[in-house]
DNA sequence: ACCTGAACACCGTTCAAGT
DNA sequence: ACCTGAACACCGTTCAAGT
């Protein structure tokens, strides 16, 4: 087996662990078994756990970059669009009450290093702007940009609560009630 | 000293980790250094890391009624009631960028005990309570007041979110300018 | 009643040693 | 190039022993 086979495995193990249970609870001793070395061999392809961190979030935004930007959002209308989002989120839910990378990151942020804190920037900045894109289609007046963009960071920020409370219950329904209610409020299309 | 000033003082050295760096940074040696016993001393006042997770959350629910029922409502807008209530939001991010200790313990979610995260739903349906009694002051339909608990639930996600979403770049104007933008949406009075 | 030292199995990390 | 065993200082927890 070669060595970016391991390393994929890893990370991608690493991922799924990270996105269940957090960053902190990720072992390389765990890890190791579960791709089938020792926990030393871990440390040859990712030299500390932020290096592995870093990694991940890297990974994960340019897989959240790769997928936004596959959405169809030409020939809908804003809340199909929305709802194609709105989701991805709800798809981590569903894997078994997993959790947006960048959510459970961020809640651990104090023992993010900062290259992993600057790839959470990185991911954010992609979901924000694709979601002011969205909801600024026919926008022309300046002022009303600059409250399209804080309006988009709302959006993302209150979408990362959704998950994070219905999470927190383990119940799926939740989910769907409160993103309902931020449509309801005009808060989303 | 007394036991149960060592308790106290083991219970707010906890809070104040907790909320800074989360649960899983949370040692009992460190802990118990700060306090100024050892390490095995704190398990005679908290057998395990759930029990003082328990009895912090606990605790954290009882402030907070405490604190709520504080609030003059009766007399105010619901707009200034509604500043008083994001204010405490934001004074935990004025404090050294810590957390609400629900949003840090729910993204711990699966590293909480039972006990625990009995006491985080009730935190929750407090606040759920609160808001939802301010929302819906003048309203009489059945309908409206079924969407009005949604969107109560709606609200304080929302919030998290939004104090997530600044602690992550530890940017006190991000907490402001979502707030704002909920506000702006219709989400909040 | 309250505290302690010592032990246990864990953790991330380092490093010399293997192939 | 890739992996390993052994060691280090950490962690929560237990327990017999102290006062």
């Amino acid at each position: 087996m070669s060595s970016a086979d391991t390393r994929e495995k890893i990370m991608s193990a690493a991922r799924a662990t990270v996105q269940a249970r957090g960053y902190n609870a990720l072992s390389f001793r765990d890890l190791a078994e579960e791709v089938g070395i020792k926990s030393a061999s871990v440390h040859y392809h990712f030299p500390t756990k932020g290096d592995l961190g870093a990694a991940l979030a890297k990974r994960y935004t340019e897989d959240g970059a790769t997928y936004l930007s596959s959405l169809d959002t030409a020939r809908k209308d804003a809340r199909s669009c929305m709802k194609q989002y709105t989701d991805i989120f709800r798809a981590a839910l569903v894997n078994d009450n997993r959790m947006c990378l960048w959510g459970i990151m961020a809640a651990e942020h104090e023992h993010m290093p900062p290259e992993v804190l600057e790839e959470l920037n990185r991911f954010k900045a992609l979901n924000v702007g694709w979601l002011e894109k969205l909801i600024s289609v026919d926008i022309t007046d300046a002022k009303d940009r600059k409250q399209a963009r804080r309006r988009a960071l709302g959006i993302f920020a209150a979408i990362e609560g959704a998950q994070l409370i219905a999470r927190s219950q383990n119940d799926i329904a939740i989910y769907d009630q409160v993103i309902e209610s931020y449509r309801l409020a005009g808060l989303i299309p």
